[in-house]
DNA sequence: TCTGGGGTCCTAGGACCC
DNA sequence: TCTGGGGTCCTAGGACCC
């Protein structure tokens, strides 16, 4: 049996623990650049706020119902999210955790008989909260689509189900899958949702009860082939515990307010690709292409929202390596390319890929040796930046005026990872 | 004024190889 | 007259996830 462990409202959970006052109050955590809502307390669920909604439509439900605002505060939801995972390796072995999501874990229960699920899950979900402050749901199920369908019962009716539902015989789970919207199935997005909708197909047990060629043929492939058999309690997506190294690496972001200057999108460029850098450093990765892609500005059209144009350009390395300021050239030579005097921008982006790990580079002939100096100097960046503040240490490229940076004016302290964030208790 | 930032897997089709 | 069959690698695009 499999237990998927979500965290309830994991970013809000987050804020809260540092702020008692809120316990009981609505809270809200934004996206970057404060443009979306991406977490919410029950309460502010309550109060009608939908995930996703543009935060300045909500303002002003927001405003009227004083519910706690956030910027995203990452530094903060990484730590905690270790703090979670940690302790359920603790309690089961790291071997049986599979880290999903920053708020999201399987865990392999086969360890355990059917009598005493519920007993496991149940202590794992109290010590977790105990022992780190963040609430937790808990499914446990044959498969991980039926887990994720047992946990969606348990945060449904928190009441009644005290966050732990286990579907140990398969009358249980027919019964929770007679209730589960088809959208809200674990592999059905948006496009699935619809067309079974359309043919009637409301709820999760009409999937089920189709014929296995059916999701084959309509649903992505051998994708659809093992949603449907995790659906009937027969295990086809793998409980993955070891750590996949990333095979591609991207750093994208709004920018705070539309850009229209090379100097600006060459700044934010290069910045993106030193923080991408960063990321292919830390699982030991090399990478041989860097893309880099600018978002033009629409103006808005009859009020509806759409996505500016998308355009980018690419250039593969002559070898894989992880040095920065060789992939920060060549990322300011690709924005040139890609700007065009006059134009505003609202995004830009670079990803990595051609990633392999770094013991085995391949050479090229062609190509200078590796400089081992040059690898020392970004271990030595790294470090820097990780023990002091942020960006302490930056490349000139970057520039010092960023006048494209994000907006973050909710954004609370680093309680756990900033020595001058530290909470004060008197 | 104002709409996130990452990722994954799979399929199809073309180029190329023996 | 007639033109194989199997494989790999790459890219683009579509679907999904949190």
């Amino acid at each position: 049996m499999i237990a998927i462990v979500d965290c309830n409202s994991f970013y809000c959970g987050c804020e809260r623990l540092f702020y008692p006052a809120l316990w009981q109050q609505p809270v809200v955590v934004l996206s970057n650049n404060d443009g979306c809502i991406i977490s919410r307390t029950d309460e502010a669920k309550a109060l009608g706020i939908a995930m996703g909604e543009p935060y300045f439509k909500s303002k002003d439900a927001i405003q009227k119902h004083g519910i706690a605002v956030f910027s995203s505060n990452y530094h903060l939801y990484g730590n905690m999210s270790q703090r979670v995972m940690d302790t359920m390796r603790s309690l089961v072995g790291a071997q049986h955790v599979e880290v999903y999501s920053v708020d999201e874990a399987f865990i392999n229960l086969s360890a355990y008989g059917p009598e005493e699920l519920h007993a496991m899950a149940t202590h794992i979900k109290h010590t977790v909260e105990t022992w780190t402050g963040i609430k937790v749901s808990i499914g446990v199920a044959p498969t991980k689509v039926l887990a994720k369908a047992a946990n969606w019962v348990a945060k449904k009716h928190k009441a009644f189900t005290k966050g732990v539902v286990v579907l140990e015989t398969p009358e249980k789970v027919k019964k929770v899958l007679e209730q589960l919207p088809i959208a809200d199935v674990w592999g059905v997005g948006r496009k699935y949702a619809q067309k079974l909708e359309g043919m009637g197909h409301t709820r999760a047990w009409h999937l089920a009860q189709l014929p296995g060629t059916w999701a084959r043929t309509h649903m992505g492939g051998v994708v659809g082939l093992r949603l449907h058999r995790e659906l009937n309690g027969i295990p086809a997506i793998d409980l993955d515990e070891r750590l996949v190294d990333k095979q591609m690496i991207a750093t994208t972001r709004m920018f705070g307010k539309p850009v229209s200057t090379l100097a600006d999108i060459k700044e934010a460029v290069a910045t993106y690709t030193a923080r991408a850098l960063e990321k292919l450093r830390r699982q030991h990765s090399v990478a041989a292409c860097i893309s880099v892609f600018v978002v033009q500005k629409e103006a808005p059209t009859g009020g509806r929202f759409s996505h500016g144009r998308n355009i980018s350009c690419s250039y593969t390395m002559p070898v894989a390596s992880a040095i920065t300021p060789h992939f920060i050239a060549a990322a300011l030579q690709l924005a040139e390319q890609l700007y065009t005097p006059g134009q505003t921008y609202a995004k830009a982006g670079v990803t990595l890929s051609q990633i392999t790990p770094a013991q085995a580079v391949q050479q090229n002939a062609f190509a200078a040796a590796a400089n081992p100096q040059l690898n020392q100097l970004m271990q030595t960046i790294d470090n820097t930046n990780f023990s002091m503040r942020d960006d302490a240490v930056k490349f000139a490229a970057s520039g010092t005026t960023r006048n494209w940076k994000m907006r973050q004016e909710h954004r609370s302290p680093r309680h756990t990872t900033r020595w001058q964030e530290l909470p004060v208790v008197r």
